[in-house]
DNA sequence: GTTATTTGTTTATTGATTAAACTAAGTATA
DNA sequence: TATACTTAGTTTAATCAATAAACAAATAAC
């Protein structure tokens, strides 16, 4: 139980002036006095602890309005840094970013196996690569997140993911033994709802849903600005939301889920039967370059899945009643295409009273999303001491 | 922004010192000690407090384990009383309770029109029996709540009940101006879910759904110990899931919405089909009763009725991964018929990691939990000055 | 050049927690 | 019965962080 004492004054405050220096920098002294209500006295010694972090720095003197020039401040962001992956099921994507989630370093690699020795080596290899270039800072690299396509528990075991035909999979343990630094690892989905809360699309909205329609659909639940996981880790697996009582059977066990109807495969398969795309590769990238040339076949599929992702949504708007829904990963490419059948499915099936809160978005960072958020966990984690709220 | 001082560090502990009285009563300010961790003479800082406000009494002497006996202390719960108020269709079921949620007086009536007017005046005469009950305490009636069939926006505001035909009605400035104590108006599933989070089946949950079968289905959503109202305050619509995607036609504008296929309503609708009660009254009362004496035709409704119930619940578990869900209202008097169906849908259609540490229940209160729910809004909002949590 | 204004620091006060000493009131044991 | 040991609760002095108010520094406006 965490009791009240001057410690913890000092922490909620000192966490107050750092967040203000985050989202307002270059910022004064006295402007933070005046927006968080502390003393001047009290934002003055603050600051001082904060610059002895190194967390905070003096960048010159701003204008003045009549008096004396405010000493400006900025949150130092490069004081540490941060490793993001995204492990997806045929390739890494790893970023390095700076405390504020700025991408320094990037690097992709192609996965040609899925075994779990195969999978590591690559990680290591990938994660040497952008150690390297985060070490000359204060804190170095923070620590490593790692989003995967599979479910995970709260202690970050990949207790599941069948697309790379992982169980029971300790790759926390692993890259922690191997690095000596925090290792955060989470669901696909969930990093990248953190991602776009944090740094993207979702920064002003308190109640979210993020939905990684990629492969399969997988979601990740913010409320009240914070990510839910569920009592075991695995809240968010929307994709299989029964959408036909009796429809097509679905490996999870389930009939008729969302992502049989509305999700990379789903498409794929629909696109097999085309006459128009008979001799070719079918790919999302080729489905997308055949729409482009207005091939209506195609057009007409992407309709459909639109209406099959719009009914998907339906369901979490009447759950949720969410701020904002943002819609990422794989098919977010396929944007322009889906908007106008999400939204004609929406005004038809849903109470108006949601609609005019609501705000339908795709991801700002497209496929970043998740190495982004899978970094921001790693930060979130070295700054967890000096985070702390009141409610 | 909340910023930290010595008032707020009282506020945290004299809150810590209070719900630990509560919780363990009888206890001593040593015992208070111990489990919060706060030093002893704060603790008998704040108790004296608590006493001077009439909160917490001393009880008498304790048993001694070798030392001085302690002096015992307990929540003092008719300092002051709450009314809470199920607004039913054709009902008003309201309670007076102290303010640990013991039901102190209960008055039923029935409702012959839903005209506002007629609805107000059978509610203020129920509520002006209740008020002279709770009046000889420190601080009387602290509030009104009342869980209303519909929704309702942040503000208490009912939008739109369907099956009153109200739309917009100002129910809580009605009351406000009538009795002049704080008011809550809730949606009937969000307080019911609260009731059953706070005195009833969910105590032990941090994440919880509450069900209300009913005539149609609603949710509360309790994330974090708390209610999830959503962004204006309709979440939980879960009733309205499509579970057949070109299923029936609702009045919500949505189709194949579950509660078309498991609720009170469907069972009714499906009953009149039946050949073997073709000539009684259908309610759920006498099909209970059909039941009991061993109607198959009956007993098989009941167990599609549970089937639908368990696709709508495994929509539940794979959106929340909850701790616990709770089934109330009218239909959780089918629990006998219900839970089978439930179980065997959910083992068929769910992942296995859900399973573990997943509880399905009934609803402690019955019919109650809704009054008794919105009565504990009333009395947290009287508390609220005291009620600080740090994160 | 004087005055008003704004920034940031210094100083003294306040208030809550805490450790430690202390008082109070019991049990266990010889 | 006397003594030692325990436990409960209060009192006391110290600590620490926030704050208001006074102050110093630096500037704009007139």
């Amino acid at each position: 139980m965490q009791t009240g004492d001057h410690v913890l004054v000092k922490k909620i405050n000192k966490s107050i002036v750092l967040q203000t220096i985050q989202s307002s920098s270059p910022i004064s002294r006295a402007q933070i006095s005046k927006e968080s209500g502390l003393n001047k006295a009290t934002v003055s010694a603050l600051v001082s602890d904060l610059m002895e972090e190194n967390l905070v720095q003096e960048i010159g003197t701003g204008l003045s309005s009549g008096g004396r020039k405010p000493v400006m401040l900025y949150f130092n962001q490069t004081a540490g840094y941060s490793i993001g992956v995204d492990l997806g099921v045929n390739y890494i994507l790893a970023v390095l970013t700076d405390l504020q989630g700025n991408i320094v370093e990037k690097v992709e690699e192609h996965l040609e196996e899925t075994s779990t020795s195969f999978v590591f080596s690559k990680l290591t290899q990938a994660i040497h690569t952008l150690m390297e270039k985060g070490e000359e800072s204060t804190y170095g690299v923070v620590g490593i997140g790692v989003g995967v396509p599979g479910i995970t528990d709260k202690d970050g075991m990949i207790l599941f993911a069948p697309n790379l035909h992982w169980e029971q999979v300790d790759l926390k343990g692993f890259l922690e033994q191997e690095y000596n630094i925090p290792v955060v690892i989470e669901n696909e989905a969930k990093a990248g709802a953190h991602g776009e809360k944090i740094y993207g699309a979702g920064k002003e909205s308190s109640d979210l849903i993020y939905i990684s329609m990629g492969i399969g659909i997988g979601a990740g639940i913010i409320i009240n600005d914070k990510l839910y996981k569920g009592v075991s880790g695995i809240s968010g697996e929307m994709g299989h939301f029964t959408i036909e009582a009796n429809g097509k059977k679905c490996r999870c066990g389930n009939k008729g889920c969302w992502e049989l109807y509305s999700s990379e495969s789903a498409l794929l398969e629909q696109a097999q039967s085309l006459s128009s795309v008979k001799d070719m590769d079918i790919t999302l990238e080729s489905l997308i370059e055949e729409a482009e040339k207005g091939n209506t076949e195609v057009i007409n599929l992407f309709n459909r899945i639109g209406e099959y992702a719009g009914i998907g949504l339906t369901n979490i708007i009447n759950t949720f009643n969410p701020e904002q829904i943002i819609i990422g990963n794989r098919l977010s490419k396929l944007q322009k295409w889906l908007i106008n059948p999400i939204q004609h499915v929406l005004e038809q099936r849903l109470l108006s009273y949601y609609y005019n809160s609501l705000t339908i978005s795709f991801s700002h960072f497209g496929i970043h999303s998740c190495a982004l958020g899978s970094a921001a966990f790693s930060v979130e984690a070295f700054f967890s001491e000096n985070k702390v709220t009141v409610s």
